[in-house]
DNA sequence: CATGATACCTTGTCTGACAAGGTTTGACCA
DNA sequence: TGGTCAAACCTTGTCAGACAAGGTATCATG
């Protein structure tokens, strides 16, 4: 069963927008990773799921702007892989990043919790 | 001045998306408000500055899904102004997307924290 | 050597944010 | 009266990015 997607409502593939990004540079600041490894990865965090037509593209975007490295690498019999790891610029985009991100969920707490009480 | 528009950087705008829908749902789950006015009171918030070329469309949409109803009013002297206030469907969505919404905050929080220690 | 799984990538479609316009209404003032 | 201004509405066109749905190459296993 090739092309497997998992079905998120649509509210949620918006709401990932923007994030997946950062998440995948977060993924790679810990330790180097491989496309196919980073979609599985993120389908195993709650919402974050993602295909391989969102990843590679993005892959590439992040490539362009200088974030992170690639090397082709191949571990015993396996075939090879195109490794990504983060690159000084990604760390620093990264990070700021964390701020955004930092501010903008609390903004929205506040004003999703209005009508509350 | 007119059309002013506050710039923030490339990467929150694709933070608010599918974001911004539901804190205007939420602003008028507490009081009817109309289109100018949410713009204003967004721009107040801290990363969720919008434009009237996203709020008219957006609450256009809101309206065709039955989210959202509209009535013409006028207040004293002013211009008439078309105020928005939320359907009982409106109501469910926010509510169900307050969770989706706590959900993907936390998942996000996990994996940006990911390489700190 | 056929099949299946892994792993890479591309094309086309759709949605929604935004810039940059335009229109209407009423207040204010000369 | 008529000109200007701001409030408030809306539309058009452009662009980025998510995704579905393909395709291709490599390797193990039967």
């Amino acid at each position: 069963m090739p092309h497997m997607t998992k079905y998120q409502g649509p509210g949620l593939t918006e709401l990932r927008r923007g994030v997946v990004e950062y998440c995948v540079m977060s993924m790679l600041s810990k330790e180097e990773m491989y496309g196919f490894q980073l979609v599985e990865t993120l389908a195993s965090h709650d919402g974050l799921v993602t295909s391989e037509g969102t990843m590679y593209p993005l892959l590439g975007r992040l490539h362009d702007a200088g974030l992170v490295n690639t090397n082709w690498r191949q571990e015993g019999s396996n075939r090879p892989r195109k490794y990504y790891s983060l690159t000084s610029a990604g760390r620093a985009a990264l990070e700021s990043f964390r701020n955004d991100w930092a501010r903008f969920r609390d903004t929205v707490d506040k004003v999703l919790s209005i009508s509350g009480e």
